[in-house]
DNA sequence: ACGCTCATTCTACGGCCGTTGACCGAGCCT
DNA sequence: AGGCTCGGTCAACGGCCGTAGAATGAGCGT
């Protein structure tokens, strides 16, 4: 009664394993961290030892840095009066349904080092393409300012859970951030943007 | 040559001996997060010794609470226009010059149950007086992007130290977000922004 | 002046963690 | 078919951490 043909060949194997740890880190780095997610509950987590995870990954940070590889957004050229739109789709994208490795990426970045430096290699590229589409003197600040509201408002919905953001659909936040984005990606100078936001016609 | 009064009373030893681990907590607590500070370390960087801590705290989470209370912001009874005027000085206000303390509950907040908690609790009744100055039947998620801006900004700013938010001159950073906090703080219905965003005069 | 209080230190325990290396057994190549 | 490869397990080590408790010594009330 032996199989004649295994039902997965050993790389097959290896890499069903190797996908169901990394989902296991993904989802406990999203959780909790990096600091208190443990390799032992990762692995318990994917059905695996331990040791096994350090056989494939050799250190903790190894297997953050695989699980946690940024999923790259595309916002390429985009023309400077459809940057604050391109923006919103891609907020919009993520808003329902935000993966988890996303989220792994965000929730450590702030304790850990390494996931910091991370962080900011993956979001550099994309504010230089943010920086690019405004035609302002101040494009890099304002392209700062654009991804401090995106991440702010994921931080808010998905990490810290608050009601007001966690409540709404995706639909209603993007209308309320219209006009927001598409003030700090227009062409204006600051004392225009100030007349008219303080005399509204 | 014994000193006929000492220095300092022993009542005033302990305050000041306190302060000083309370101010190491607060500083290792904003650079490194809830898990990575140990209380050995902030004993050290406070002159003494670890057991004094657990002495005097009891517990790494009471020191943190501690270390971590929140400083009341004061937004009380604005007027329904001025609402966007009162979070922008209030965030002018932490962006030169950001206490340390406050840095330590947002960094800690998204990896320590116990400090997400502790900010949801600040934060709450803050984000019931902004909706409360806030004319339109949204003003709740209103708020909540309010709050998330702002708390994105800070974010990018003084914890991943991202440049273009660093180097900025906090008058720079208010500039650019006032028109975006006088729409999200106006009387407006959702079209109505639509349409002068869209079609600006 | 005597004894209590309390700030402060020292030592140690138990636990959890990242990491290692030996070990087993089932595929895979020749 | 036999030996090598490699996925996978197990047990253990060393380290660091939070915490507890005994010991010391200097103010302070009486």
């Amino acid at each position: 009664m032996t199989e004649p043909s295994p039902r997965l060949t050993r790389a097959q194997q290896r890499r069903q394993t190797e996908g169901k740890i990394l989902a296991a880190a993904r989802q406990m780095f999203a959780e909790l961290g990096f600091e208190r997610t443990t390799i032992r509950a990762v692995a318990k987590a994917a059905g695996v030892d331990g040791g096994l995870v350090m056989h494939y990954f050799g250190t903790k940070d190894e297997l953050f840095a695989r699980a946690a590889e940024p999923s790259t957004g595309e916002l390429t050229g985009a023309a400077p009066g459809e940057m604050a739109e391109a923006l919103l789709t891609s907020l919009a994208t993520r808003l329902d349904g935000e993966p988890v490795a996303s989220l792994a990426l965000l929730r450590s970045m702030l304790t850990n080092p390494d996931a910091a430096t991370r962080y900011r290699a993956a979001a550099e590229p994309q504010l230089g393409q943010i920086a690019a589409g405004i035609p302002a003197d101040d494009a890099r600040l304002r392209a700062g300012l654009l991804s401090a509201i995106v991440h702010g408002v994921i931080i808010e919905r998905y990490l810290l859970r608050f009601g007001s953001l966690t409540d709404a659909s995706p639909e209603e936040i993007i209308e309320l951030l219209r006009p927001c984005f598409q003030l700090l990606a227009a062409e204006q100078t600051r004392a225009e943007q100030h007349e008219s936001a303080v005399n509204p016609p």
